[in-house]
DNA sequence: AGAGGTTACGGGCAGCGTAAGGATC
DNA sequence: GATCCTTACGCTGCCCGTAACCTCT
């Protein structure tokens, strides 16, 4: 009995399937059939009823599960006080949505890559409702979305919030978003629709928002006169300062954006945990930052 | 990390030194070496301080000793809840007194090598003073002798007493204790001692004890005419029936011999466990077979 | 000098991936 | 026939034991 095959069999039985076990653990199904079957010869105890479509616990593949995923606790608690980080090797994927990116991410992963210097990161930026998709089907270790994923085998760390204020190009005199177009994040995301229902009861069904999947984008839109939005006052800095874009007051604003590092609790993944605190940790660091910089505020602009 | 260091790691823990480690685990050292290396390299720790004499174990070391304890435990309750018996492989060394080897030990192995048909059995014979010297210097897994070991770290399963009853050579008529030389066990055992002192106490310090290392040949003595003695009747009913040596009652006779079977309790061995049990077993329904044969009791002699 | 632990090195075996072979819907 | 799992097989790499080396008492 190994924890190789230990490991294999508890993604088996997660999972239902050979296949997906070895899908997700980057391995050949062969590799699987085989570890499978070496801890049923280890034990002399049949695990699995193969059934052909997939495969299904019998009672003492059952009894086995509970004790495998104790053992796995066990290790991960190894891994978490005994071992240093550095040692902790594979591969950890994150997702994260394009505020954050256009924000910290770029210092989350720098700091995450010199507490686990041996650990490949694989980056997806995407838009918070196909993250919260890829979490759940396990293509993700640790998402940075706009949370919180409300499903009980999800945990969810706040972020620091992200306060919105409009911006127009500079210079750009009286506004009035009745007129101008709108320009917000992308179609299928939780701002635009809020963004969208807000203007039409505000300023009736004439007014036009576009959307945008790249924030960057959007805000490069905006200092070239298409259109005005709401956008993170921590991402306009840059842009204000350059003299590009200037913030303005229709006398209301949208809500917050509030983010979470979310992950899955089942299994217990100590990389994920670690990583979710670091963010929230690097998130802090960083508004406080941007508190400290008077400039960044559109009070100050 | 593997099971292979761990336990390798909690071995030379235990025990204070790579050499010991080695020993204990039928290994070379310099394997031992590198599996403590394994370990340190894959949790990027140093476990042990190397110190001229054996090894200590730094605080990480003692902090992953608690960890790897849990999992072995774990381990071990899925060698006994969930694996069949027959998947169990290793080395069982038992140790057994006389008494019981000449009764009912060849079933107990019998039975066991049933149960665990892929365990090697080693089995040493001896005075149980010698057995429990073994077993606590963890050259035994499992002792059968005149129990119980009260050493905190032994448990004790109590296993069926053996009354004792006076033989000899049959048709010798009346028998004068005082007078004739009795046969007993071993110089170093309690039987020999508590006897002797009892023979004195009552017939005076003529009398003549002979002690004898073979069961097996003090019963032939017996019957060969050269002394009495005091044996459990169920070593008798054999040599009774052919007619060789007869029961006889001069007015008193020693206490029933009680034996345990003994394991160490740290670190939890599941064959011990199940193997004190089985012997427990075993004995039990051995003796309930000898009270069954009329022929065995010298009730009925 | 000797006990105790580490490094060096050749050989055996476990475990991987590719490819082919059932079984079940 | 499509899907899923197992068997067959060559190959790599890990880990063991032997032997030599280092380091404290």
């Amino acid at each position: 009995m190994t924890f190789d095959q230990l490991l294999t069999f508890l993604w088996v039985a997660r999972l239902g399937g050979v296949r997906r076990a070895a899908e997700q653990m980057h391995l050949s199904q062969p590799a699987v059939s085989a570890r499978l079957g070496g801890l049923e010869e280890a034990l002399r105890v049949t695990l699995f009823e193969r059934s052909g479509r997939g495969v299904v616990l019998t009672k003492e593949g059952e009894l086995l599960k509970g004790y495998a995923e104790q053992i796995f606790f066990i290790r991960e608690e190894i891994q978490r006080r005994v071992a240093d980080p550095s040692g902790v090797e594979g591969f950890f994927r994150v997702g994260c949505s394009e505020t954050i990116a256009q924000s910290w991410l770029s210092r989350f992963l720098e700091r995450f890559s010199e507490v686990y210097p041996r650990v490949s990161l694989e980056l997806t930026v995407d838009i918070s409702r196909d993250l919260r998709e890829a979490l759940m089907g396990r293509q993700l270790d640790l998402a940075l979305l706009m949370g919180p994923v409300s499903d009980c085998s999800v945990d969810n760390v706040d972020l620091p919030a992200f306060p919105l204020a409009w911006y127009r190009k500079a210079g750009g005199g009286d506004t009035d978003l009745a007129a101008v177009p709108v320009i917000s994040y992308a179609r299928q995301t939780r701002p635009y629709r809020d963004l969208s229902r807000e203007m039409v009861r505000r300023y009736g069904p004439g007014v036009r928002v576009y959307s945008s999947t790249s924030l960057a984008t959007s805000l490069q839109l905006v200092s070239a006169g298409v259109g005005v939005g709401p956008f993170p006052q921590a991402l306009a800095p840059a842009l204000v300062g350059a003299g590009e874009i200037e913030p303005f007051d229709p006398g209301w604003r949208p809500p917050d954006l509030h983010f979470t590092a979310s992950f899955l609790t089942e299994p217990r993944n100590a990389l994920a945990e670690e990583g979710a605190a670091l963010a929230a940790m690097v998130g802090r660091l960083w508004q406080g930052e941007l508190a400290a910089e008077p400039m960044a505020s559109p009070a100050a602009g």
